[in-house]
Order: structure tokens, then sequence, then C-alpha cells
DNA sequence: GCCCTGCTGATACCGAATATCATCATTGTG
DNA sequence: CACAATGATGATATTCGGTATCAGCAGGGC
């Protein structure tokens, strides 16, 4: 129903078309973990992938005014959970939430139009594993953000 | 006063001798950009550093009940803006405290005795700063945390 | 179409953190 | 050393993000 005067609200937030290809497969994802495809989780994972920016759970809600407060909120948890979404930590300590578009990845977040994108094909990862073994720590995972301005906000 | 009494509260928790000569390098910075030197702030920078892993905020005011909680929030986060205590992201997204022992680094978080060492001579910043102008990206800065097991947990 | 069960959403609740503000204490000054 | 200016304190109220509850609803297997 009412998903496209919903989706104006992020109008002004970078909205991305929102990609039905994109849903019915995060959808086709937890019907097969045994998720139901309900109309308001429906309307929860169009409102994600519409965001383009990292978003909180709060701007979720009110992007989402006729869905459940507590729906918002356990549907995100359901996306953080089977990695459907991501979470992305501000410079400030604050957490916000992006979609995941897979794998293993770092972001690149930019401090002045917030948006994040993604850094791929980096080994931190075996260097730091290095670096932990010389210090007689055996790594199991590691959490990284990048901090600057992206290529637009550097040159405008 | 209770100041003895006060840590004991930590003794389950690998307290530190309050190293006398820690807390007073930390007063003296503070009275160096204007702030008083107060009984209840003394106590909370002692109660700081007599933690041995890092530390939620609650703790903090567990471990001094003679300490307003808005006396032990506001000393933390002073604190924390003066770079004198730095946070410290768990895996789960949990933000935690501990004393800075100065100077860039970054954790190696023990998921098993939850003890923070400092991994240093560690050259990701140069790496990460290459990688992200690969993408286009001009690096300010970036938030790093490795999760494994420490080398006492390892081989007990 | 029916029924089981997971899902929803209004509400209440909880815990962490901050705002308020009268009172107190530190520190620079005379 | 005493005083005044002002920063700091702490009891309290309040806000805010997130979760628990639970009766009613709806998806989907039969």
């Amino acid at each position: 129903m009412a998903v496209a005067s919903t989706l104006r609200h992020t109008g002004h937030n970078h909205p991305r078309p929102p990609s039905a290809a994109v849903v019915d497969d995060i959808v086709r994802r937890l019907s097969r973990q045994g998720y139901r495809d309900t109309e308001p989780r429906r309307l929860v994972i169009n409102a994600v992938a519409a965001q383009g920016r990292p978003f909180t759970a709060e701007e979720l809600c009110a992007a989402l005014p006729c869905v459940g407060r507590a729906t918002v909120y356990r549907g995100l948890r359901l996306l953080v959970e089977t990695n459907q979404v991501c979470r992305v930590l501000l410079e400030d300590g604050e957490m916000r939430y992006q979609l995941s578009r897979g794998g293993h990845h770092h972001h690149l977040l930019c401090g002045a139009c917030g948006i994040a994108s993604d850094l791929e094909d980096c080994d931190v990862e075996g260097m730091l594993r290095n670096a932990a073994r010389a210090a007689g720590f055996q790594m199991n995972g590691h959490w990284l953000e990048v901090y600057g301005r992206c290529g637009d906000c550097v040159r405008p």
C-alpha cells in the first residue's frame, strides 16, 4: 500500500530507486531461513534499501510512520543478524546501519556528505593477523572504519 | 577520603596499583587546560586508572558509590575529550572505555578475559591511506579494533 | 478454506545518558 | 588570609533509544 508515500519521506536523503530485485533477494533469503514474507517486513526492507547513506533505527521509524516501532526495530535486527545489513560506526561513536552489498569489506565514511562507500581489495586482514601474532595474539576478527572526504566532496 | 574502600569495589576486576603518578599527570594536564582539581574528579580518575580492562560508565558509577552519577559521567566525558581515555568498541557494538597510554594505537581485545592490550608499530595507517586514495578517498582518520584471544588465554 | 504459528503493533517498561539548578568548593586576587 | 567569581557537584527530573508484553492478525502449509 503506502509504499510510495513512505519512501517520499526519505526524499531528502539521497534516495535510491527502490530496487525490487534487491528487496526480493533479501525476502527470498529470509524465506529460506524460515522467516515469513509479510507486508510490514517488506516495507522495512524497502526503506532500508532506499537509504542512500548510513541511517539510524530512529530514522527508519520516521521513514515508516505506518509501521510499528517494534516491528521496525525487529526487522532491522533480523537483517543485521542475517548479515544483510551491516553496522557502521561513525567517528563520534554513533552506530548506524547500511544495506550490505555482501562479502567482507570496510567503509570509507565521508564526513561531509555522510555517504559510506566500500573499500574492497585491501589486505588489512593479513597484515593485522601478522602484527597481532607478533604480539602473541590470535586474531579472529576486526572492526575497521575509515574516515575522511570522498572524491566528490574533496573537489567540488 | 574513601578512596581505598572505593577501589576495593573493583577488586574482582584486575585492579592495578592506583599509581598516584599517573593520576597526578592527568590532573596536571587538566589544570593546564583550565579544569579544576577537585576531589570527586580525582576519585573518578583514580577509579579509571584502577580498571584493568575496558569498562563502562555504569561500572565506574558502581565503583564510585560516593560520587554522583552525573559527576562520573561528566568526568569520564572530559577525559575522553582530552584524549586521556580512549573508547573501545567491543565486537557486539558495545562501547567501553580505557585509560589511554598515549599516542596512536589499536586494541587487541581478548574475547575470553576481556583485557585490551595495545598494538603499536603497525602500519595500517599508511596502507589504509593508500588503499583509500586508490578509491578516490582522502583519509583523515580511522577506527580499528582487533578481536581474538590473548596469549594467556590461547595457551592456558 | 482451515488452522497453526509466527508476526504485528500499542503500550508499558527499562536502562543509559543528559539537563536542570540550588549549593558547594577551588582558585585567583587583593 | 579572606573574599568573591565561577566552575564543579549531585539530587532529581527528563529524555531517548531500545526491548518486553501480549492480545489480535495474517501468512502459508495442509
